[in-house]
DNA sequence: CAAATTATGATATATCATATCATTTCAATA
DNA sequence: TATTGAAATGATATGATATATCATAATTTG
C-alpha cells in the first residue's frame, strides 16, 4: 500500500472506464477514493463507514457491494479472499494492461503490497498444474508473511 | 478429493496424536471422519448438519469451529480462505511429514486436489518475494479453475 | 479423591454477503 | 424536448460465516 498521487489515479480510473464503455459514477468514485487514502484493506461495512465519513451522506451497505463489484469487474478494486477485505488497484495508474495478481499480506500490520506475478512464478505454476491436469483460471494469489518493517521491530 | 481409505486414514490420526500428545476425541473423529467422506468442501454449517445426520446426535456450530481448529492445528483438516470452506488433508496416511499445501479447487464441480507444493514453484515465490524484502509465513496456495473432467465436458 | 486442565455446551452477537422489489438517474431517440 | 428503456441506486429482509463469553462436563494429574 505505497503511497499513491490519488488525482491522477482518480483521473486514469476515468479514462479507463470512458475507453470501456462504462460509467465511473460520483458514487462509485468516492468508493474507489476511499480505497485509494486506506492504509490497508477494508471490509464492505468499513467502507461504508469511511464513505459516510468522507461525504456525509449514508450508504447503504448493499450499493457498496454492488459498487464494489463495478470496480473489481474493472479491475480497479481486488478483493481478498484471505481475509474479505478490498483494496485498491495499485496498478491503476500503470500505463500497461493489468496482470493477475499476487498479494503480499503483512499478518502484523495489515499493509499489502500488490505486485505482477513473475514470469518464473507463472511457468513453475503451470509446470505444477500441468503435472495434474488442471486447467488454471487466473491465479491471483495471496502470500502472508511480514512486511520489511514489521520484520525490523520483531 | 481422492477415494480414501477411511480407516487407515483415521488410525493414522489417532497415532499422529497420540504422538503430539494431543487428544483425538471421538467428537472430534467424527468431525474428521465427515470431512474425509464429503466429496468436496464443506461449511462449519454444513459439517454441522452432516455430523447431526451421521451420528444423530445435535452439535453447536460452536463446537464445529472449536473442533475444526483443533483438527487444522494438527494438519488434519485446512480452511480455504478463498471459500469458507473446510477439507480433510489429503496426507494423513502418508508417511512424510506435512508439506506446505497447495490446493486446486474446480469451480465447475468445487472437487478439490490437494498436492505438495514443487520445488520450482517454492523457489519461484522466494525469488519473487525475496525482490520485495517480504518474509513469507506459510503458502498456503488456492488456485482455482477446472479439473480434468469438468474441462472435457465443456 | 481433589484440584487443575481441557473439552464441550449454551447463548448471544458480530461480521460478511445476497435476494428482491422499488425508485431514481441518465442517455438514446422519436 | 418529451418519451422511454436501461442502468444505477435505495430500502428492506434475510442468509451465511464467525467470534465472544460464561457455564458445565470430562479427563488428567498429583
Ligand atoms: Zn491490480
Ligand atoms: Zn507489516
Ligand atoms: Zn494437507
Ligand atoms: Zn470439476
Amino acid at each position: 500500500m505505497a503511497k499513491v498521487d490519488t488525482n491522477k489515479v482518480m483521473q486514469q480510473a476515468e479514462r479507463s472506464c470512458v475507453e470501456h464503455g462504462v460509467r465511473l459514477t460520483s458514487k462509485r468514485k468516492h468508493i474507489l477514493e476511499v480505497l485509494l487514502n486506506a492504509q490497508a484493506p477494508r471490509s464492505a461495512y468499513e467502507i461504508a463507514d469511511l464513505y459516510r465519513q468522507k461525504t456525509e451522506e449514508n450508504i447503504p451497505v448493499m450499493s457498496v457491494y454492488r459498487m464494489l463489484d463495478f470496480l473489481m469487474q474493472n479491475s480497479l478494486v481486488h478483493k481478498l479472499a484471505s481475509n474479505n477485505k478490498f483494496i485498491a488497484c495499485a496498478h491503476i495508474a500503470c500505463s500497461h494492461s493489468h496482470q493477475t495478481p499476487q498479494f503480499l499480506i503483512c499478518d502484523n500490520c495489515q499493509q499489502v503490497r500488490e505486485i505482477g506475478v513473475d514470469k518464473q512464478l507463472i511457468h513453475a505454476l503451470e509446470e505444477s498444474i500441468e503435472h495434474n491436469h488442471f486447467q488454471l483460471n487466473s491465479p491471483q494469489l495471496e502470500l502472508h508473511g511480514l512486511c520489511e518493517t514489521c520484520q525490523q521491530d520483531s
